[in-house]
DNA sequence: TTGGCTTGATGACTTAGATCAATTATTGAG
DNA sequence: CTCAATAATTGATCTAAGTCATCAAGCCAA
C-alpha cells in the first residue's frame, strides 16, 4: 500500500506526463497553458499499478482524490442491504473516478480494478485550490461533472424504459464510442468485464446477457469470442438502441 | 415569456431575498458571509410564477441558467426517439436543476411545472465567476454536482435492482425525506405528480403503481386518499426499502 | 497433464409486472 | 353546477425475463 518513492511518486519517469499523455486531450480537453497543465502535474501522484481484483477505494472510506484511469479498467459499486453488489459504472482510461465522493465527504461506492490498471491520484482539495487560480480548470470540472449527471441519467432511461436487447446493444455502443474517442477501432474490442458483471451493471440475469449476445451474433450483429467483441452491422445496432446512446441527442464539440 | 419589468426582476419586493429566504439553509448550506450572500443574490433573478404544465426550459435549448425551485415542483424529462416521454426527476422547493446543462452547454432534458411553481434563476456564467471569488461557494457548488451523482447512482440502482414494491416505497420515503428536510411533515403530504408520471420514473406501469399503493393501504402501510399520502408504519416501509434510501448509507452532516 | 474451479451457453419452467379492458373518480371549462 | 375529459382503480390475461439445472469450455495450480 504505502509507495516507498520518498516524493509519493510511483516512479520518477511517471512524473510531469500531463503534457506527453496521450490521454490529456480527454482528462483536460482544454487549452491550459503549459504552466497550468505544469501546476495541474505537480499536485498529480501516480500510483502503482492495481492487479485485477485490487480495490482503488472502499465504500464508506474518506474521500479525498478523484482518480483519472489511465490504462485498464475500473467498476464502482455498491453493496445493497441484501449483500448483493450492484455495479454502478465501468472505468476506462481517461475517465475520471471518484467524483460522487466529494459531497459526503466519503467515497458512497467501492472502486474495484477490472484487470491491470494504472490510476492518477488528483488529491481533490488541492485540485479545487487550484480551479480557484485558473478559472478554465474549474469550468472544465464543473463539465465533467455535469457530464457524469448527464450520462447517469441516460443509464437511467436505460433501466427505466429499454428491453434487454436495447439494454445490451446500448451497452456495447458505448464502449464503442468510449474506444473510438481514445483512439481505439470502434467495432472491435475486448470487454473487460464477466457476462456477470454487464448483467449486473444492466438489470439483467446473466444467462439473458448470454442468450441476448449469442442471438445478436446469429443474427449477424456482432461476432463474438468469448471477451472479444466485433460490431459487425453498427447501423442496425444504432437502430435498435434507438437516438441517444450518448448524453445528448445533439452533438456539441 | 419577457418579463415586463426593466431590471429583468419579476418583482421588486422579491430582490435581495436570499438573506430572507427561509429555504437559503437549504439552498446556500454553507457559511457564506452576508456580503457574498449579497453579492450572490445580485444575480439571481426572480422570475413570474410558472403555471401547471409550463415548460421552465426545453430540451435542445442553449443552456444559460440553473434555476432554484421557490414553490412547487417541476419535473425534468426525455422525449426518447419512440416519441414517449422518459421522466429523469422530480424537483422540489430548495433543489436545484438544470446542472446537467454545464457540460454541453445545452440542456439534455425538458423541465415542467408540475403545479404553479417559482424559481430563481441563477445565470450559470455569473455563478462560476462569483464563485472564483468565493471559494465556500465554489465547493457547495461541486457538492451540489457530487450530490447529484450520487442520488442518479442511487436511482440507478432502484432501477436496476428493485422490484415494484420497493420502488414505490423507496420513491414515497425519498419524498417524505424531502419534506423533512424543508420543515414539512415527514408522514403526511400532497403528490404533486400523477401516478403515470410516479410510473414513468420508476419504469413502471401506472396500473402497477396504482396496484402497490393500494396494498400498501390495505396492509397498513399508507394512507392514501387520492394525491394525499400519509405513511403510517414507517419503520416497515423503510425495512420494505431496505438501507439506503438516500445517498449514503453512512450518514454524516 | 490432470483435475478442480470458474465462466459462459442453453434448455425447461416460473413469475413479476405489462398489457388490455372495463369501471369509477376527479378535474376543470363553460 | 354540469358534463366531458382525464386520471385512477381493478380484474383478466400475456409475456419478457428471471430462475433452476445441466453441460461445455477455459484457466490456473500442482
Amino acid at each position: 500500500m504505502a509507495i516507498s518513492n520518498s516524493n509519493n511518486r510511483f516512479n520518477s519517469k511517471l512524473t510531469s506526463q500531463c503534457q506527453n499523455c496521450s490521454l490529456s486531450a480527454l482528462c483536460l480537453p482544454i487549452a491550459l497553458a503549459d504552466e497550468d497543465v505544469n501546476r495541474l502535474d505537480q499536485i498529480i501522484e501516480r500510483k502503482r499499478p492495481l492487479k485485477k481484483g485490487e480495490m482503488l477505494f472502499h465504500q464508506g472510506e474518506e474521500f479525498d482524490s478523484v482518480f483519472a484511469v489511465r490504462t485498464g479498467t475500473l467498476k464502482t459499486f455498491n453493496i445493497t442491504n441484501s449483500g448483493e453488489e450492484q455495479i454502478t459504472g465501468f472505468y476506462c482510461p481517461s475517465e475520471l473516478v471518484g467524483l460522487s465522493g466529494i459531497d459526503e465527504n466519503h467515497y458512497p461506492v467501492s472502486a474495484k480494478a477490472l484487470e491491470t490498471t494504472t490510476v492518477c491520484e488528483i488529491p481533490f482539495s488541492h485540485l479545487e485550490q487550484l480551479s480557484s487560480q485558473i478559472p478554465s480548470l474549474k469550468h472544465q470540472l464543473f463539465r465533467l461533472m455535469s457530464r457524469k449527471i448527464c450520462d447517469d441519467q441516460q443509464m437511467m432511461v436505460l433501466l427505466g424504459k429499454k428491453n434487454a436487447d436495447e439494454k445490451v446493444a446500448s451497452f456495447l455502443l458505448n464502449l464503442s464510442h468510449r474506444f473510438k474517442k481514445r483512439g481505439y477501432s470502434a467495432t472491435s474490442f475486448r470487454l473487460s468485464m464477466s457476462r456477470g458483471e454487464i448483467g449486473n451493471y444492466l438489470g439483467l440475469a446473466v444467462e439473458t446477457v448470454s442468450r441476448v449476445m449469442t442471438r445478436f451474433q446469429k443474427n449477424g450483429l456482432i461476432d463474438v469470442d468469448g471477451k472479444e467483441i466485433s460490431i459487425i452491422n453498427l447501423p442496425e445496432m444504432e437502430k435498435l438502441v434507438g437516438a441517444a446512446g450518448e448524453c445528448a441527442t445533439i452533438e456539441h464539440v
